[in-house]
DNA sequence: CTGAAAGCGCTTACAG
DNA sequence: CTGAAAGCGCTTACAG
């Protein structure tokens, strides 16, 4: 009748075999049983053995429900967004998703507009699933959840959205990425670097600014004009480019908030039949291959890390979860420099 | 000592009300809590009222993982995915997502990639996790698992990916969107349609590609050149649609076989001034938006309404696990053509 | 070294 | 209309 383990029911569904029918088969209590599959307890080697080989038999799956309910631990975490068609979850979720794996943790996916009503609804689902945890990440760095959190009673961790006072966050260094990013320009001898970003009242926009101010004047230049900031687009960076060309001294370098503005900014300069790299250089942000990959030439840029973020963000969630002591704040987390064509730097091999 | 209904353990952490706080504050049992709260029983309406009143008082949740133990149903599905960073999976997921969470169901997030550990490691996951079903989505409709899903005793739907025989799986309908697309065209008097596309080896491209041949034999038309099949990219669309111009006859329209494609095509006419849609005609596929609205000018395009997909193949799921009958095979999913500027047609307002 | 028993938080026959 | 009791599948004091 046991077949793989699972027996046939009456209406045609597979029932699992349990600890019991593992403890039977193998002759022991389900006590012993239980200390043999997880390595706890003192025993003989034979005995655990013998559980074990019986387990795999049978095929036992041990219920993480029912052993979640006397531990008081579902292993279990959420991840709240309400970026669901957005690059920055999805990079976040699959790095988080993975390392939790790793350690028998699954991560509940919970979208939706961060509007109270919606927002209430997915929290009530996560505290009714009895997560563990939960990691709140958004579409942007400054902002977060549009109302204060009710007491959880569980530890929550912050990726890629604004924290409130005391919490665990953890955020892309955009500041340094642009120093980074203008340092390298300044190391290929360009010296007239402008910057086109997005809207002035993103935290991120605000941060690139200021490392591409701040290494010029670091280096004794001069930062090209001021920043100019509007939309993360490409519509931007293709007519703010071409503007900067009709209208007197030409930079050598720009600096671009996104990829995509350094996208509109090359497709400009190519209409006008002005070189990249070789007349201007250009560095884009996010490391968004579909686009950096596309331009012509391919676009050196800056990678945030995202999965990276996501996996730090969990290991920092389950040891909040195991009681251990997580120092407060934002964690600013390096990005990394991605060289391709667009600066005239060759690409490391 | 009750606050918010939830008590201040020693080690400070909260102990939430459970359903016997909530009947004992009620003065009624716990099976009339139980059944007050969920609406079955009979009693009267004044009891009822009662026991919710007090639950709400304590801010009590039920606990799902103590329901599931004694209901064997987690109120929980799986998504597999192999596309943590793809365009597909996560309007997939949150269509999916946001459709369940309606239902009081709640979705674990899989990833990684489908060879044989990461699965086996990611399906055992679920396993455990007791989810109650599977849903499993790709990169393309024509590849599904590398290996036979083990029999897990759950039932699986298949969405964006290949399904094994007699399973359940959700496409969008490729040949039809094609279809439609041309239709389109040749309603505004475009008559010499090419084709650029994906890899031959892609069931997708191989069936917008018919699409777009049949349309054109029933409106009494040749097809303007064999289909271009190549890489799904930008450089294709760009390459294929320059040498197109330089040797030869000029199609008046070009249906592409994704956005990216289109954009790469529309590119290289800006280069060379031809105009479109005033010379040329064109559409994509995917309405990928970060494409599809930055090309100059915004594209028409078809889109393949991946969020319900998601929440279709959610259903059907559901219903499986209900013990419905849900007939197998492909439900090919109606596309839906989004019209913007690329093909000379007002787009609609 | 091993096991009987209690219990995690619910639902649901069963009995009144 | 209402409740005492059993039980879902585990883990873990407690006792031997």
């Amino acid at each position: 009748m046991a077949d793989r383990g699972a027996k046939l029911q009456s209406g045609g569904a597979y029932q699992r075999s349990t600890i019991r029918d593992v403890a039977a088969q193998a002759g022991v209590s389900v006590t012993t049983a239980s200390r043999a599959l997880n390595g706890t307890g003192r025993m003989s080697d034979e005995t655990r053995e013998r559980v074990q080989q019986v387990a795999s038999e049978l095929d036992y799956r041990p219920s993480s429900i029912a052993r979640g309910l006397v531990q008081q631990r579902s292993f279990t975490l959420g991840l709240l967004t309400n970026d669901p068609y957005g690059r920055f979850t999805l990079p976040v979720a699959a790095g988080l998703s993975s390392a939790m794996a790793d350690r028998g943790v699954s991560v509940f996916l919970s979208t939706g507009e961060y509007e109270p009503e919606r927002l209430s609804l997915n929290l009530r689902a996560m505290e009714e699933k009895r997560v563990d945890g939960l990691v709140i990440t958004g579409k942007r760095i400054d902002r977060g959840l549009p109302v204060d959190l009710p007491d959880l009673g569980m530890p929550v961790v912050y990726v890629y959205a604004s924290a409130p006072e005391g919490a665990v966050s953890f955020v892309p260094d955009d500041k340094n990425a642009a120093k980074a990013a203008i340092r390298h320009l300044l190391g290929l001898g360009r010296e007239k670097i402008a910057h086109i970003t997005g809207p002035h009242d993103f935290r991120s926009a605000r941060l690139r600014a200021d490392g591409w101010r701040e290494a010029l004047i670091e280096d004794g230049l001069e930062p090209f004009g001021p920043a100019i900031y509007s939309a993360w687009t490409e519509q931007h960076g293709f007519e703010t480019a071409r503007h900067m060309i009709e209208s007197g001294e030409r930079p050598d370098a720009i600096f671009c908030g996104n990829d995509q503005i350094a996208r509109g900014a090359i497709d400009a300069f190519a209409l006008m039949g002005i070189r990249v790299p070789h007349d201007i250089a250009i560095v884009g942000f996010d490391n968004w291959e579909v686009f950096a990959k596309a331009t012509r030439p391919p676009l050196t840029t800056l990678d945030m890390g995202l999965p990276s973020l996501g996996r730090n963000a969990g290991m920092a969630l389950l040891d909040l979860i195991d009681g251990k002591s997580v120092p407060p704040g934002v964690r600013e987390t390096p990005c990394e420099l991605i060289v391709r064509q667009s600066c005239g730097a060759q690409p490391e091999r």
